[in-house]
DNA sequence: GCTAAAAGCTAATCCCATTAACCAGACCTG
DNA sequence: CAGGTCTGGTTAATGGGATTAGCTTTTAGC
């Protein structure tokens, strides 16, 4: 029986790409290790148990994240480094909604959990944003919770396909994007 | 043996309680029976499995919610109606996670359903909200799908635990609640 | 009281996660 | 190159959850 040259991380992004495909809650031991061309049990030898996966792959999709949002806002300030921001990150949500979905709910084991410097990162390019805009220290901290549950919220309930009737979803997405460029420059 | 006198609504409510106890993931089958004084197998008679469940569960998570957003709303206008609106469906997420994780993903599978009903009802109460500010028409469907982005984001973001650092979540949410007012007034 | 549908129950099946115990190959050491 | 050991596979076994089948008893209507 030949090596499969597995390892941790490699199993985490098979994880994450099954999980795209067929949903955080269809992503199985069994599912992935055939995916890998293994047997389920040696899955373990690389993660301990769907929990440990899960964390795996939501550090993956959160560094993917921060990458992605990072490098859209290169070069552009103010509104257009917030409309950048928000529509990298909804892109990437459309995209990966599988392991999106598994970053929601974990929280950092350890100061320097891989999760705990992803998500700071992620945060990093926001306040980068919000530098572009003439903002109260003491608003800092609220604007980006504003911005995070705008963002995180219509993307999860798009790709949740929570919105059902008529408008267009993208016309709607400009709109939110404009709409918080005006909101933050009236601070 | 006596009967237990369950039925489909009884069986709901009682997952619902036990959905906002042991979150939704942990609602079994088998502790849901055992909380009705049952075997397994004769929830069967009531709901279609656990899918039809979750269904009934978010069905009346959403008119509760319905109910509670429009209760608050009556006699506010403008900015008091969106405060007293977005509080309300604050609390109640937070103090019914459960139910209301079952109503993410879920669709109405026909005009009449339910589902389709009550959130259409919940939908009416901040539509109902909207027409303290003078918005045009073609903006009111962007509104309120930024309406619900934000509470839905804000409060399943903080229900899993996704606000770790240090400011308090109470006024952000009050700062959020303020953000959106100006926003809408200044269309 | 009689019958039939409704609502329980037990037993059985299947799928999934996880653990235990075993085995082969890679790799390092002498 | 022979030998030992660690690693990453394997099969087999356990336990839990969902669901279905088939049986039985209660209860409602007549």
């Amino acid at each position: 029986m030949p090596r499969a040259g597995l390892d941790p991380a490699a199993v985490a992004a098979a994880g994450a790409a099954l999980a795209d495909e067929v949903g955080l809650p269809g992503l199985t031991m069994g599912l992935l290790a055939e995916r890998l061309g293994v047997r389920t049990p040696s899955l373990y030898k690389h993660v301990n148990g769907q929990d440990d996966l899960n964390r795996r792959i939501a550090a993956l999709a959160l560094s993917e994240a921060g990458d992605a949002v990072g490098a859209a806002v290169q070069g552009y300030a103010g509104r257009d480094a917030l409309a950048a921001a928000m529509r990298a990150f909804r892109t990437f949500v459309l995209e990966h909604p599988g392991r999106y979905a598994a970053t929601i709910g974990v929280e950092p084991l350890a100061p320097d959990d891989p999760i705990a410097t992803a998500s700071l990162r992620l945060l990093g390019s926001f306040t980068a944003v919000l530098r572009g805009y003439e903002i109260e220290r003491s608003d800092v901290d609220h604007a980006l919770r504003m911005l995070r549950s705008l963002c995180h919220g219509f993307a999860t309930l798009q790709s949740g396909g929570g919105f059902q009737w008529s408008a267009d979803v993208d016309e709607s997405f400009e709109w939110l994007i404009a709409f918080a460029d005006r909101g933050l420059r009236a601070l």
